[in-house]
DNA sequence: GTGAAAGCGCTAACAT
DNA sequence: ATGTTAGCGCTTTCAC
């Protein structure tokens, strides 16, 4: 068994509350006396039991994570910048996988309060009103990161992604193209639904007619982008652009172009939407809007400290500025 | 406040050792009393704090993991694998990035030990005298996952790296190269110190000498592995093959290649290391040591949950079985 | 500046 | 089958 604030206290020939006292720097003890329980508690190697510390001061310094999967490059580069901020406040994270799955997305959220974690950052696809119940009725605030509550009724970081979509197709067409490709995700998710709005609204824009052909739903993975494009390559006219929601699809893309004969950006230019690390692993590397992963972890996990906090935030609905980095796979 | 185990106790008009122990599922309960015990905690929306049953029970079912960084593809596998399996014994599990940084790698084991952690999930690179006296003081178990320490005295799940560099070379050798070329990460980390045996002992058995010039050593980065690359290319004799560490040098090496004109395999062959999705992802897609990441996490925790059971276990150094996936990188 | 004492919400003997 | 009673190790008033 280990030692106990109250063998430091007799050890030290004091208190428990003058041991909590120097464990938790609290000024209102004499240089004296706190240099004795230092002592005692090297001594003894004392180390302050967090469990009963989170029970009698309602505070764990722990905030829980849910993510769709670690493994997935864009979640990993996020989770890693919650993380950071979290060790920056020193906070812990505990860190579930839901794999969007809804009811285990529920079930991890009450786990996690159940364990009495001090906050929640939530990533996900589609906000049901499942979960909106669970975030209201949360004693701790949620944070959502790149991920969007139609409602905006729970704090969150995003980019706006209609507007990014948005920038590359008008781009695309300045520069001379008409049929344009779309590799989008799941329409549930909100999200993608931006995307696909960003991406009519410049065709729109520029009186182009809007063609389900050229619209295809991946679901993320490399395959899924390969097939994507097998069908846009099928038909009679090619799309000379393609637009893809992630980058694993647009490399699956990429690949597809060329192991049809054509090259990327001379036949088929390409964009996609994550810019992991991936974008510079691929020849051409990847022009990208550049959505600020690491940063929207980041700045979602600041926005929780600050809730946690207590403090005042101007906005909760937090949307961080995108640009697109172009690469070599546009000309 | 939210209701707690005494008001349930007071609404089902039991004690609380009752409602403990319906809430715990002990079958020494009567069905009509369980039944009202259940109804009581729907209807104030009783959820178990989970910081009073760990000071009580002295059991958190929470695992710490320290890992050098989960942006990492290759780590982040891992990660995966460990939560699985948590979550299929109920833990949860505390994530932490350490950067292989040794100073903060030793607070973190100690932050997780004072939050109660049941047991610990380490990766690493180096385990020097100061993570052993950390780990061997430890109230709770210890698992290391790909990662060795050379004294084999903490439990641990890796696979035979000599060997694999070993069957790897030899392979190359036997289809009749000479000069192979080898990326190395630090060899500070055991991991790299019998990945160079493997490859000295593999020439060896050849007769083939040893020649510094082919050994290079990089960071795991997409650079460094370009780096070493241009260095090899820059010899008078070029290598034929080269056998790398990591996926992203890998895919350095291969890019450097392709940028100088040469092809991959037919000038160069190449075979890396660690088999994430990293190697499907560029063309030539790359032949690789399939190291089963994601095993090796999940058959760590499922060894940390027998240690944390005291279940009597036969080996505490796992070595798992690995195998080469040749594909287009090699002929 | 320091100490005493009452919890925090639960589990785990021990009774009954 | 159920209730009683101590803690678990700490924080936090409230006195002094």
């Amino acid at each position: 068994m280990s030692a106990t604030i109250y063998d430091v206290a007799r050890e030290a020939g004091v208190s428990m509350a003058t041991v909590s006292r120097v464990v938790n720097g609290n000024p209102n003890v004499k240089p004296t006396t706190r240099k004795k329980v230092s002592e005692a508690i090297k001594r003894l190697g004392y180390r302050p039991n967090a469990v009963a510390r989170g029970l009698a001061s309602k505070k764990t310094t722990t905030v829980g994570v849910i993510i769709p999967d670690i493994s997935s490059v864009f979640f990993s580069e996020l989770a890693r910048g919650i993380e950071d901020i979290a060790t920056m406040y020193n906070y812990n994270i505990i860190l579930c996988n839901s794999d969007q799955n809804k009811d285990k997305e529920v079930r991890l959220i009450q786990t996690l309060l159940g364990k009495q974690v001090d906050g929640l950052v939530f990533m996900g696809g589609k906000i049901a009103e499942d979960h909106i119940e669970e975030f209201t009725n949360s004693p701790v605030p949620v944070v959502l990161a790149a991920t969007v509550d139609e409602n905006e009724k729970i704090p969150s970081v995003n980019i706006d992604y209609e507007q990014a979509v948005y920038d590359v197709i008008s781009h695309f067409i300045e520069n001379g193209h008409r049929r344009i490709g779309f590799i989008n995700g799941p329409l549930e998710i909100p999200i993608n639904k931006h995307r696909l709005a960003g991406y009519k609204r410049a065709l729109a824009a520029h009186d182009i007619p809007f063609e389900e052909s050229l619209v295809s739903i991946g679901d993320y993975t490399y395959e899924s982008g390969k097939e994507a494009t097998v069908q846009f390559l099928a038909q009679e006219i090619k799309p000379t652009a393609i637009y893809v929601a992630a980058d694993e699809m647009a490399i699956g893309a990429i690949h597809e172009i060329q192991d049809q004969g054509m090259k990327v950006p001379q036949d088929i230019e390409v964009v996609t939407s994550e810019n992991t690390r991936l974008v510079q692993m691929v020849r051409p590397t990847l022009s990208s809007v550049a959505e600020p992963t690491y940063d929207i972890g980041a700045v979602a996990m600041r926005l929780l400290t600050k809730l946690m906090n207590s403090e005042k935030v101007e906005t909760a609905t937090v949307v961080l500025p995108h640009h697109i980095d172009y690469r070599q796979s546009t000309k």
